[in-house]
DNA sequence: AATGAATGAGCGTTCATTCAT
DNA sequence: TATGAATGAACGCTCATTCAT
């Protein structure tokens, strides 16, 4: 966590703190990215740094940090509206509002990855702390969707929402990173559904 | 490509070699893997390492090489059957090898992962590589099914085999990381072949 | 050159290393230097010399900088008052004023040495710099001596200023390594001036 | 001195080992030479280099020998006849044999000259015993020519011998590593031979 | 609080030389 | 004697972090 100075920065500043690193650390990743070029980058002085930020570690988690929440803010709509809509609305919903989002701001998505797949180490105690949140969504489309009547019998809805986690996340990264035509990507998503449907929906 | 001095060794001594690279680029990832703890390890020195290897680098796409063929060997079986087998068997079959495999040797597929999340740049070439060989396997199982008229009307064959391909990599990993007992895992990939089965198969 | 960190030093701090430099290249030449003796020399931290320079090559550089920076220097008065003397007055100031300068600076002339022998690579580059200063001191008191008419017939004067550049340059060096008594040592230096005066006079 | 072994050799594999070290020398001068190119170039296993010589040092001594020798036998032919002549003519013979044979035997010259500047520590020794040879050849024309009353009044013999040493070694060495025209080249021949008849025979 | 120089452990890599066969 | 693998000290360089002002 940041440190209070941090806080006392105005907001220009750190943003322009943030965005520096995130830069930096979409770019290299956080093994090679390197705190010189991110205190030259933001203009500010290296022991700055550590004025505002315990190590290296404290600004990338506090960058998830504000990937989670923005993240989450943008599903504010949503969680309004889902008791009232079927299952494949729902679904076409949260994955649109997470495209959007992907679309919006991309290197939030990729420092994501870098930071699921890099650090075992890490990852126990933080998954703990987020992985529910990006699980719920799914979680609560698929619940309504069981209310509704819409799904197959005897399905296993945790490991089903983990599927469906699992799919639309790393399809979601292929398709940022692969930067393919509007068209192509449709076609990929568009069949996505079509196949989380299949899957989960009573034929 | 290792050089000629590594393959003259015992192949005890390559083999420790290599297990203590696995185990340290499964520990540390390639960017923090250190070439003094491999050879402590492997009781070589230092400068042997560099009579055997190019550099670090070598030693990891020589530990790829060693995971893909040895995974590829573990298939062999299923090639000489798939044509006389359903969708369902096929697909248990792929998923039960791949999961034996996995099992027998869990680093394999972390190192595999470290290898493919981390180095865009090197991934392209390697990818170009090795990637078809996986995706194949999938798409033989798909492609059979096809012939067989199991499969739902208008699939996409390419984009569903590479959410096969994702779902199972991804989940896999999970088993392996995550190590629950005997009975969840079952439960897990029983569900995972139900999920797939539904999304492909004509209702 | 240099980076701005280095200037930013005291001058003390800056002479100390360049001290230290300055013995280490002339004990071990460029190739068998090493900085951890020069570090350990000028009592500063290894790390703080890659703030000062971007590498080994560019502190070495950074001396020969100084050293030819200087040398001009010694020569200003000369220029200043060449043209109101004898071809023999010019040659004697010109050889005192660079006798006295070895004498006061003969790691300078070392490194030089070191330098200019050692790195065919470096130097195209490097002499199209710095060399036509020193030929073109030559050059003006020969020029001179033409003008005052005090030269042979049919002399080829680039040649010529090249064969005492030659002889002049080594000379020093003979002298300053051997370090024989001033007696010997005048009587080098006389017969040198007499050898040229004779190569290029008119009888 | 390389050891016995060495000289067992048959004179194919000694002749191959020294051309591959001299081109080795001279290439990367003696501190970046590296041994292993050296055997790989020759054909000879590592070991047996350290059965040959001693060390590194040893072979390129030998080298300077090789060459030495060599040179001394280029002039025989002169010692034979340089009694009966002016000092002009032996003065021409011998700069004609020297340029010869620096141009039948380039990479000689570049040796010698990567030796006698780079290593100050070596070169005591090493001038004390070579030297003279070279010198002796200059010496000799000298004195004839003193004997033939040739020669300017006072003149300091050992000193001037130095010069012609000086003068012809270097312009030499810049005439090979030049590579200009065969009409630049006896240009600067011919103005050398008169600067330096200038600078030592009776006006 | 802000600065940026200072620090030094640690890295990958090289290579002359020794050793075991 | 011939071989080539084994050795390890040593190098140039990086960078997160601390310190002094």
């Amino acid at each position: 966590m940041p440190k209070q100075t941090f806080y006392n920065l105005t907001l220009d500043k750190r943003t322009k703190i943030e965005q520096a690193a995130l830069d930096e650390f979409v770019e290299y990743g956080f093994d090679n990215s390197n705190i010189s070029r991110i205190v030259a980058q933001s203009k500010i002085a290296k022991g700055s740094f550590y004025q505002y930020f315990e190590d290296k570690k404290d600004l990338y988690f506090h960058l998830i940090d504000i990937i989670v929440t923005q993240k989450m803010q943008a599903f504010t709509p949503f969680f309004k509206t889902y008791q009232d809509h079927t299952f494949s609305e729902n679904f076409r919903d949260v994955f649109q509002i997470g495209l959007d989002f992907a679309d919006t701001h991309p290197k939030y998505y990729l420092l994501g990855e870098d930071f699921t797949k890099k650090h075992p180490a890490f990852i126990r105690e933080f998954v703990a702390k987020y992985q529910p949140l990006a699980v719920d969504l799914y979680m609560q489309v698929i619940k309504q969707a069981d209310l509704n009547n819409e799904l197959r019998e005897r399905i296993d809805i945790p490991n089903t929402v983990l599927f469906i986690n699992t799919l639309i996340n790393n399809t979601m990264i292929d398709l940022i990173m692969d930067n393919r035509s509007k068209k192509q990507r449709d076609q990929v998503i568009s069949e996505l559904i079509i196949f989380i449907e299949s899957a989960v929906k009573r034929a």
